[in-house]
DNA sequence: TGCAGAAATTGGTTGGACCATTGGACCACT
DNA sequence: AGTGGTCCAATGGTCCAACCAATTTCTGCA
């Protein structure tokens, strides 16, 4: 018999149709993120089901990061929502730290050096204008600090996504970003971590500058290379304490 | 069951408490995917808080695709639950379909040509075989349907993710696939798609089984190369339509 | 006018009730 | 033994009416 011939029925989906229902309001009063959604109470008497089925409802989409509820304040739209929303779960194999972080620095090696490129090919000079403004700002830190600072880093890489065009590059980037630091709660012991990374920033930022992608792609590559390096001390590092 | 495994809640922010419990509980009971979790009422029991709250902390659960519930029959674990998760929401730019298949491609692009590379660095010769059967299986679809068939293509390359020995490239690129697949309701028109990626997928296999990481990573990306060409010519074809 | 405290608003939690579906137990009939 | 039917307890889905806790807004006094 050809299972096919007898799909399940479809059963009833109360909490969907709510979904189906605010994503519809949502787009009709042309809400955009920050904006505060009606109260739960409003929406369960217009929607004429239960306030327990609207936050059935709601807790789904603040799960997805769609929303943001805050006690005593309302409900906020946090991003932008739209029928085309993919969830992913990402799960590295468990194994050690040091497998776990060296696989998020493979996506990151693939992804980094595809968007410099895509950024040396459409920055606008304004574009390049805001990159050099980030990478000031980052070197400034490095001098003042004496150190790479996770913070004006990570602002410069965001810039340089962000001009590549293409949005799913800092989400998966900033998963990856995520991930990696998950695992980075004791640091291996690498006192001066990111170090060697530093002056990659600015030959990235100069290929861009001069609209070169394939010396963009390969000075990303450097940089990379270099985090993979201190890794790998720091890795040794930590084998030769366990062994006493 | 051991009743320890269930310590009740004490502080606030139930919810999220009720999930640690939920994940402590999972582990300690060593719960397979395909089990089922106790009922919401003995939960609600157990962990001292309102049968509401319990439900709000599985719908979390449920949307994360972690659980799955059943009326009548009861909630069943649906994968693995890790400390080691992290859930990534992707959303698209919302433009045309055309903007938005050309951004999963990118990053397509870029990540099929790292797993090729890493592929073909790290394949036993039990990995290349088992591409090589998979190539052969894609090779005869392909023959017999005259035209690539999504299934088989799709096997082929998801033996390579695996091969490079980070999971990460096939829970990314599969979310990029599936992405890619919901915008091609309407296939603008082109009858031969894919047809033209064919003899790259044989290309690729050659030099992972000889161990060639840079041929590897340029093949891959001449196949991606063919796809963004399709895509482009359906694109022209579609926007001549439009004029009427 | 400035600001502390009261009042209203809003999400969070509770407990109880009923409904719809499921799956197993039991039974009559073949 | 097998088939179908009926019943019933278990379980998730929905609803209601409160109350709690955090936040915002208003009010009235100094």
């Amino acid at each position: 018999m050809d299972q096919n011939s007898l799909p399940p029925i479809q059963t009833t989906a109360r909490d969907d149709a709510v979904l189906k229902a605010l994503v519809g309001f949502v787009r009709a009063e042309a809400l955009q993120p920050g904006e505060r959604l009606p109260t739960e109470r409003i929406l369960a008497e217009r929607l004429k089901v239960s306030r327990n089925t609207v936050r059935e409802a709601l807790t789904r989409w603040e799960g997805l990061g769609l929303v943001e509820r805050r006690q005593g304040s309302g409900t906020y739209l946090k991003a932008a929502v739209s029928p085309d929303m993919l969830h992913l779960p990402l799960t590295l194999a468990g194994g050690n730290d040091f497998t776990s972080l060296m696989q998020t620095l493979e996506i990151r090696r693939a992804l980094e050096a595809e968007a410099a490129a895509l950024c040396a090919e459409r920055a606008s000079p304004a574009d390049i204008a805001e990159i050099e403004r980030k990478l000031d700002i980052m070197e400034q830190a490095f001098r003042t600090l004496d150190g790479m600072s996770s913070e004006e880093d990570w602002e410069f890489h965001q810039a340089i996504y962000r001009v590549s065009g293409n949005p799913l590059f800092e989400q998966i980037i900033a998963a990856m970003h995520e991930l990696f630091h998950r695992f980075w709660e004791h640091p291996l012991g690498v006192r001066d971590f990111g170090h060697a990374s530093f002056p990659y920033h600015r030959t990235i930022y100069e290929c861009i500058a001069a609209r070169d992608p394939q010396g963009a792609r390969g000075e990303a590559l450097k940089l990379i290379a270099t985090v993979e390096d201190d890794l790998k001390r720091g890795a040794a590092k930590l084998k030769l304490s366990d062994l006493r």
